[in-house]
DNA sequence: AGCACA
């Protein structure tokens, strides 16, 4: 297994400048993405989105609207934190049909995911309304028993943290990401081609830093992954290997 | 700019 110091003091500043945070909002396996393109139609638009994002992890549901409030902005609801995690850290500012993406996490739960908890409730006929919960039960301790999600022991942490390989069955095709821009398939053939199965490369258009592997089958996959999880084409970017998602 | 899902 791959030992990974969880515990290393972290450095200040690693060189990278600091743009404005525009996520601040909690972590979420839904991300908000705006600032999209509104000429394509709420379905093409819908799928253009499930194949950029698909490789960040299994995807729930994509909800765009074309209200005028709407318009330009979808919903990627993940059914991991973690997928959205690197999908925000990733895919934040990134071009997509002309415009930079901005992605932040989104601020409420989906339905989508709460309809997985049970905690679904079926119109907006509820409102959480703080000031009659504070008035009638001021004493009251609030203990969650039942459906209480794990709570992140570190918040903060999670988006700090570097892009991880996602969890995903195993799958022939290997999904590389972190790569440089200026890391070309010749030389990821050269990497890879030296483990047995090896089949080919295929490089997204869509982005650049990632790259499909295919292999004979998921075991010789494997091989190749533990092999050169986070092999550092430059000093800055180790590689990111993950199974491919279905 | 703009945080929804019936």
């Amino acid at each position: 297994m791959a030992d990974v110091k969880e515990n290393e003091p972290d450095m200040p500043n690693g060189g990278e400048k600091e743009e404005t945070q525009s996520s601040e909002n909690t972590m979420n396996q839904t991300i908000y993405v705006n600032n999209l393109n509104e000429k394509p139609s709420k379905k093409k638009l819908t799928e253009q989105l499930y194949s950029l994002f698909s490789p960040y992890g299994s995807i729930l549901e994509i909800v765009a609207a074309k209200r005028q409030k709407m318009r330009g902005q979808a919903f990627i609801v993940f059914k991991d934190i973690t997928s959205a995690s690197n999908a925000l850290r990733e895919m934040n500012g990134f071009e997509f049909l002309g415009r930079p993406m901005s992605i932040q996490y989104a601020k409420s739960k989906s339905d989508a995911v709460s309809k997985l908890d049970g905690t679904y409730i079926e119109k907006k006929r509820e409102r959480e309304n703080d000031q009659d919960k504070k008035k009638a039960k001021k004493q009251q301790t609030k203990k969650p028993s039942t459906t209480a999600k794990p709570k992140a022991a570190s918040t903060a942490n999670a988006q700090a943290a570097p892009l991880q390989p996602r969890e995903a069955p195993p799958n022939k095709i290997l999904f590389v990401e972190n790569l440089p821009e200026q890391c070309e398939e010749m030389m990821l053939n050269m990497l890879f081609s030296q483990f047995p199965g090896f089949q080919g490369i295929s490089m997204t258009t869509a982005k650049k830093g990632v790259a499909f592997v295919e292999f004979d089958d998921d075991s010789k996959s494997a091989v190749a992954m533990t092999h050169l999880q986070g092999f550092k084409v430059t000093p800055e970017k180790p590689m990111v290997i993950s199974f491919a998602a279905q």
